[in-house]
DNA sequence: TACATTTGTATCGTGCACGATTAAAACGTA
DNA sequence: TACGTTTTAATCGTGCACGATACAAATGTA
């Protein structure tokens, strides 16, 4: 049966496990990324920057969905770290682009194991290898579904 | 073929296309959410708190993963405006009970829209409504598993 | 009854996210 | 060449998240 109120319960909700997961998640790389002295959303830059070798903060933004009002402490904290450098373009006054500096680089071989600690942390007698990769495929169909969406409301 | 980097790019990753869709939904929400005057965050609190008559911050922080640091100045903002009162247990003083007003009662009846107004927004021609069932079901079943290792680290 | 331990919340500091706004540089066009 | 528009970052203010810590109330135990 159930009242007219069914719709509100956090068991019925899909955002709420979405939200729940992805912060467990960003919980389990802390420990790893402690050790590069790194955070999350650093680590996401980081691993746009190994891709792509330079970019700006435009191209950052759009790659990570991040605005440049989010970016560009973030960016400062890694530059003062000496992880990455930022430089004003000579043809475009107002582009900056980020340039990964020998620590920058470094960082990638100590991180190439941590992907494969994350898997490990996420198999589970629950849930199938087949479970797992059936679920990333929706989730890469949702994404620009969801992006396009919210990026129409502004 | 691929590098011996191939596990660090950005599409193999699934904590990516996670944390991005999460973000962009809880963005879907914001302007349903601001004519109510809250935040996503509060509208969780609020879901709880509806289907649980009276909680305790612990009782909270245990049904949305969210520590009392988070809890405490969230719930001081909600009482501010008049949602909710925070009481000490009269039995255990340290123990404090949080409690909808009649204010907080009445958003009930304007947010009952909401879940289909996002459901709407999700839905889409290039996932079927199975999809999106499936998804949830294994959303499910992930957020135990990432809930336990995540909380063993601490 | 003393005293160490546990429990429940709160405080503090740091780092995201993001809406709104600002400001400078580049561009378009009359 | 003037001037309005667009583009790109940065700034400001608010609100989470969370690790570390503090603190008082409750509990356990000798």
């Amino acid at each position: 049966m159930g009242d007219k109120y069914d719709s509100l319960k956090l068991g019925n909700q899909i955002c709420f496990p979405l939200y729940a997961t992805s912060r467990f998640i960003t919980k389990l790389y802390t420990p790893l990324l402690k050790e590069l002295d790194i955070t999350y959303p650093q680590y996401l830059v980081l691993l746009s920057l190994w891709e792509n070798e330079q970019l700006t903060v435009r191209a950052i933004s759009e790659i990570l969905f991040l605005e440049s009002n989010t970016l560009t402490p973030l960016l400062k904290r890694m530059e003062k770290k000496g992880i990455l450098i930022r430089k004003r373009s000579d043809e475009d006054e107002r582009v900056v682009e980020v340039i990964l500096t020998e620590k920058g680089w470094s960082i990638r071989d100590k991180a190439v194991c941590i992907p494969q600690q994350i898997v490990d942390s996420l198999s589970s007698s629950n849930l199938s290898r087949e479970d797992i990769v059936h679920f990333k495929k929706t989730l890469d169909q949702l994404l620009p579904e969801v992006r396009q969406k919210a990026e129409n409301i502004t």
